[in-house]
DNA sequence: AGACTTTCTGAAAACGTTTACTTGGCGCCG
DNA sequence: CGGCGCCAAGTAAACGTTTTCAGAAAGTCT
């Protein structure tokens, strides 16, 4: 259906190879047949077929975006800081989301093999068949966020141990004695992280009390409904994301909970909503879309240079305490508290 | 670098035909020739090259995603929808944003050809040369909210003018007399046909009241501000995406105008955020999500069968009014019944 | 005016696959 | 015992490009 480079040359009565001269003014052509072909290629609306094309020049100018999800504003905030760095350069985006299946990730992985040239792959699923023997051979990748990040090429991890570590001494240091935390999934790299740096900040004395969640909102919700019931509610929860405290914010304010004045709240990756939600939710920033920029950036540097590939840097994505008022321990005492406005 | 068919063909000491034969088990090969192959490209890490591949099968198993924008809830939740169902018929996608430029979206989709198998666009932009000839002909397309929606393919729009005029229509029977309306941008089809719904909502003896904006919760902001000052404030809000609203809000709030107390506020889209805010926001659903998977499969029939694809269906999807808490006719009278949802 | 250089164009190979066609070996039946 | 069909495996064409190489035409210099 769609005009090939042959139909255009015929047209043009010239040779394929003046076609392709002029589409891509590489050498010089003859004013006379430059004009023909190119009025023989809008006539037939002609459009080259990138796929040929990327198979003999051994370029896709695309590349793959390989995420545990691509739903929620943690990975929209990623996918864009990655979109907009990569259409400053030109390049196309191929995603694709494993669900925490690393047997979903390979197979993705096998069919991104000759369509892009180079990889961006987030994957902090642990357990299953290692990554590293999935990816095919050669193609320029960066990981984020991955447990495995040693041996493959550049990684970036964000420094989740130090946000929780800091998290939880701020916590401290507001007086609280009784601390909770509701943790991530248990085959989940950054989720286990998180849990570790809780447990550092706690430090000597204190006790730690972890719950059960799986980042979702839902769990969260869970979790503070136990909380809520609880004979022996503690007097803060740091939750191990942002959309876990936010549903056990709905479940602590549905039972008469509140928030900061009963118990404190805390979240981690300070996603677009956390200051939207009241009380406005204490967090870890994470520049989730300037790690994706940085990320795409060093993926570039491999491609063009594939040779020093080799030296599998990790460069570790630096956080900041945010504190708003859920935790209570906000400098200002802001007016804008809308748990009393009922 | 990477083993190719040939590789592996030398390897196992066959042709590549038997090769080839052996890893998409199409005919039948003998158990020794099989397993030398097996055992080649096991040892290589062979993985088959996507596009070569493709170029000869003609079919890539990926589609296009051309939106305005890839970035904030609506898009993520629009992303969402055809991920999930993409990825239930394990097609991959090819993501590409416009940012409301036609050039660039014409650059993009004449590097889309010959990489898809089909084209799901949304193109609100009104203005510039046409899309209708930047598309490579022959690519099966579906598109979404897109003005020139006749002539191309299958299509689907968002009812905006009959959830804008259902929303001013709700916003009168509460009684409001004098309604402000904050528009979207001037060259975007669903913000023209959100102002066009607005007005047919007011009736007769109101007059119209409308106040520039671009989608964004700055511009939103910026409304709030010059509304919160104004002599003649109106009495209730309508603004014409959520974002915008939520900007709104801010602005008034820090006003000291308390909503709905002293105005009421409703959004569109019906996004994640809107039932987080306080007041949770009244607004107008779109399955955006839901738009999303129907678009694809409705392009995955146009793929199949090309030769139907001329019938140029155009179906409308149906919006929900949501009533929650800022417009202040929320069916309990108080701010803070919750809204149920997910 | 002849040889040499320059410039443009076309033929053909290459990219890595799939697949139609061809070959050759083997068993079966007449 | 010879032809016939069958089956496995190999050869080569095809997909739509880019690019090298060679050839031809034209211009330039002595």
């Amino acid at each position: 259906m769609a005009a090939t480079i042959k139909d255009v040359a015929r047209r043009a009565r010239v040779s394929i190879a003046s076609v392709s001269r002029t589409l891509n003014n590489s050498s010089s052509v003859t004013p006379n047949v430059r004009a023909r072909v190119l009025r023989a290629a809008s006539r037939l609306h002609y459009t080259p077929h990138a796929g040929a094309r990327s198979l003999i020049i051994r370029r896709t100018h695309t590349i793959g975006l390989l995420l545990p999800d691509i739903h929620g504003e943690y990975f929209s905030e990623l996918i864009r800081g990655v979109d907009r760095a990569a259409r400053a350069r030109g390049l196309h985006l191929l995603v694709s989301s494993t669900h925490g299946n690393n047997a979903e990730a390979a197979e993705a992985l096998r069919s991104m093999n000759g369509r892009v040239d180079g990889l961006l792959m987030m994957s902090p699923y642990i357990g299953g068949a290692s990554l590293e023997d999935a990816l095919p051979s050669g193609l320029p990748t960066v990981l984020m966020n991955t447990h495995e990040a040693a041996g493959i090429g550049a990684a970036f991890v964000v420094d989740d141990f130090g946000g929780a570590r800091a998290m939880t001494a701020h916590l401290v240091a507001a007086g609280y004695q009784d601390i909770a935390h509701i943790r991530g999934p248990a085959n989940d790299f950054q989720s286990l992280e998180r849990v570790r740096g809780y447990r550092a900040g706690l430090g000597a004395g204190r006790v730690a009390r972890v719950i059960d969640g799986d980042f979702t909102e839902g769990s969260g919700y869970l979790a503070g409904r136990v909380l809520a019931a609880s004979g022996t509610r503690p007097q803060a929860v740091f939750a191990a994301n942002d959309m876990m405290a936010i549903g056990c914010l709905f479940a602590l304010t549905e039972a008469g909970v509140r928030v900061p004045h009963d118990i404190a709240l805390a979240g981690f990756d300070d996603i677009p909503l956390a200051r939207f939600v009241s009380p406005p939710l204490t967090t870890v920033r994470v520049e989730v879309a300037e790690m994706g920029r940085r990320a795409l950036e060093s993926l570039i540097v491999a491609i063009a240079d594939p040779d020093a590939a080799g030296r599998s840097s990790v460069e570790t994505v630096p956080v900041e305490l945010v504190v708003r008022a859920s935790c209570g321990a906000h400098s200002g005492g802001r007016a804008r508290c809308k748990e009393a406005g009922d």
